[in-house]
DNA sequence: CCGGATGTTCACCT
DNA sequence: GAGGTGAACATCCG
């Protein structure tokens, strides 16, 4: 599940324990992982909740606790997911996944939902290792991002899935900009245009205000067609599969270039 | 049964 | 140093 947009919806769904003190933290090794000795974050009072690419951080009065959802995290708040309602709805109901419960001084519940343990929990993690967010990163620093001017042959879709450079995009989201920019993924990052940089920035803004009001990183227009042999939504022509940038690529081989 | 999946990290190559 | 590849994590799905 988890690109941007879903840890963005995570970060609204716990927005209501601001002021929350945290009374009991009950977790796996995903987090104060010694069986003896506290958690580091109990009697910790919750103050904010920010989120930076697919990092959620949940400022208290003591530490920065880190949540990273992984590939299959989910997170609850007293048995309610974000996406509750919403027609993506992860299969969160079994209990056997819950990878740590936080109960607050007030009875709140906090809850992760984790199939594949891929969720990771950091106290006071290293934000500086993230680039700006990809809602909000302005024009200079994305055409710095794809390294546009360098001589590096390293993909657009593998700059875009960097972290370090970009933070918040994954695998779904890069293909649908791509496509809806109309641009090939494996092309070099920094061959692309002044005018191609700028497009390509806009169309990212606006897929993400797209999917994100309709929700989520799986509700683009090339999800369906996702599948081998899948077709161009627009030019019905079969899609591409490749691999670029490590990840399962499909984009349109007529009009992305 | 096998391969692949929305993510990250690390060892190991070129 | 820069990139790429494959493995690992644990589970589900086609």
């Amino acid at each position: 599940m988890p690109e941007m947009l879903e840890v963005e919806a995570y970060r609204v769904l716990l927005e209501p324990l601001v002021g929350a003190t945290v009374a009991r933290v009950v977790a796996d090794d995903l987090v104060c992982g010694r069986p003896v000795g506290r958690c580091p974050i109990e009697g910790s009072t919750i103050l904010g909740l920010r989120r930076t690419g697919k990092l959620l951080l949940v400022d208290t009065d003591h530490h920065v606790v880190g949540l990273h959802a992984g590939m299959t995290g989910s997170f609850l708040l007293d048995g309610v997911s974000a996406f509750d309602g919403l027609r993506y709805a992860p299969a969160v109901a079994d209990r056997r996944f819950i990878r740590l419960s936080a109960t607050m001084a007030d009875g709140r519940l906090l809850e992760l939902h984790d199939p594949r343990r891929l969720a990771r929990v950091r106290i006071d993690p290293d934000e500086s290792v993230l680039g700006p967010d990809a809602s909000t990163i302005s024009l200079a620093d994305f055409a710095d991002a794809l390294g546009v001017g360098s001589t590096s042959p390293t993909p657009l879709k593998a700059r875009l899935l960097d972290q370090h450079r970009i933070a918040g995009l994954g695998n779904l989201l890069v293909d649908e900009l791509c496509f809806q920019a109309g641009v090939d993924p494996a092309r070099p990052a920094a061959g692309l245009s002044p005018d191609e940089v700028r497009a390509l920035r806009t169309q990212m803004r606006s897929t993400l205000r797209t999917l994100g009001r309709r929700g989520g990183s799986h509700t683009g227009i090339l999800q369906d067609a996702r599948v081998r042999g899948g077709t161009c939504p627009r030019c019905e022509v079969t899609l591409l599969r490749r691999t670029v940038g490590g990840r399962t690529t499909y984009s349109c081989p007529l009009h992305q270039r």
